[in-house]
DNA sequence: GTCTATAAATAGATAGAC
DNA sequence: GTCTATCTATTTATAGAC
């Protein structure tokens, strides 16, 4: 999409706008992951990136702002990387130990994720809907995908009120697994994760 | 200790003293439970005790002296409420829906937990060895139950990593489900859970 | 486009009156 | 035993120089 004689995005004084704010969003979300969004102020990330409170207030209006840019980017790395949407069924859930390898290469990424998601237990929370709407995406796509295991015969009929409390189980394994490592726990999590989804897989052939 | 014959904790000025103590701790964990305790500040708890923050720091020290009463407070509070520890083997994990209950009546609590276990994932968290404690005493102790279980041939043999992984999984979907709850999702508690434990006791038979 | 300077609010903590 | 008053540091955010 780079084009030059006709290419808007690259001329003028935005191409280093651009590169820095992205900079700043990536700091933001290491900062907010690591000391969450009440703990992470706007001059630490301004000091990590090398700029001044001011400079991340122009960019983004307010650390509010900052935190919806930070929330945006985090829903484009770890949605696109994460998992082909393409696979079906079954084959969808042994894709899982992907997932935790991505997140063992990108800690900050899942570090941000799960403080957030303490932290909007609080209902006046700025991120609180983009949590709860983040769960809601992940219970429908998942029970989507079991729901054609069973279709596709691939495992044994469930109803709706079972595939949605396996799918919310299931996610609610893989958070609190997620939490556990990121304490320190001494846990593969690939491994880990990838045995529990076989099982829970084994589990729905029965 | 004190005392000369009869019962001295309840003469002298020490009684007014000791319920306002209680009274702060019980005020301060709901604060942490709600905001963090990054975010949740002193003067914050003292105005909902009807305190200034003084009085706080003159009760104990600092922050991070009264989050320490916090936790002690937690750990007796929760942990005698919480499960009978005389139970052996499957029985004892047929309990979780009772924990379940009292985490309903008293969200608070697992609030406090949850969003200080999310903190703790910054390495310089002041409550972090208190939760990875926490998580090591509830590991060794389920594991325990399920060696029982075993033992006592309730259950299909299985090996020490294989009572770890089990155990380490099941507190994971506990603390998940405790979390999308907590995020208000339309949950029934204690029968997800119950039902879920189910499922592990009749795996773990086969 | 980024800075310095600064405002206005709030943080944890101390000193001393009562 | 609890308060007011205050200190120092830090917070988000604004204004204006360069």
């Amino acid at each position: 999409m780079a084009g030059e004689t006709t290419a808007p995005t690259l001329r003028g004084p935005y191409r280093k706008g651009i590169a820095r704010r992205e900079q700043i969003v990536k700091t933001a979300a290491q900062v907010f992951g690591e000391l969450g969004y009440v703990g992470g102020s706007l001059r630490a990330i301004a000091e990590r990136v090398g700029a001044s409170p001011a400079t991340l207030i122009q960019y983004f209006g307010s650390k509010e702002g900052l935190l919806a840019a930070v929330l945006e980017d985090w829903t484009v790395r770890s949605g696109l990387s994460a998992l082909p949407d393409g696979v079906r069924g079954v084959a969808y859930f042994r894709q899982m130990r992907d997932l935790m390898e991505f997140h063992v290469q990108n800690r900050g990424l899942l570090e941000l994720f799960i403080t957030l998601a303490a932290e909007a237990t609080n209902p006046s929370h700025p991120a609180r809907d983009f949590i709860r709407r983040r769960y809601d995406h992940g219970l429908q796509l998942w029970a989507g995908k079991l729901r054609e295991a069973v279709d596709d015969g691939e495992i044994a009929v469930l109803t709706d009120q079972q595939i949605e409390a396996e799918v919310r189980v299931l996610i609610a394994a893989l958070d609190g697994i997620e939490l556990q490592w990121l304490l320190g726990a001494d846990i593969d999590l690939p491994a880990l994760v990838a045995t529990h989804v076989e099982q829970a897989i084994t589990r729905w052939q029965a």
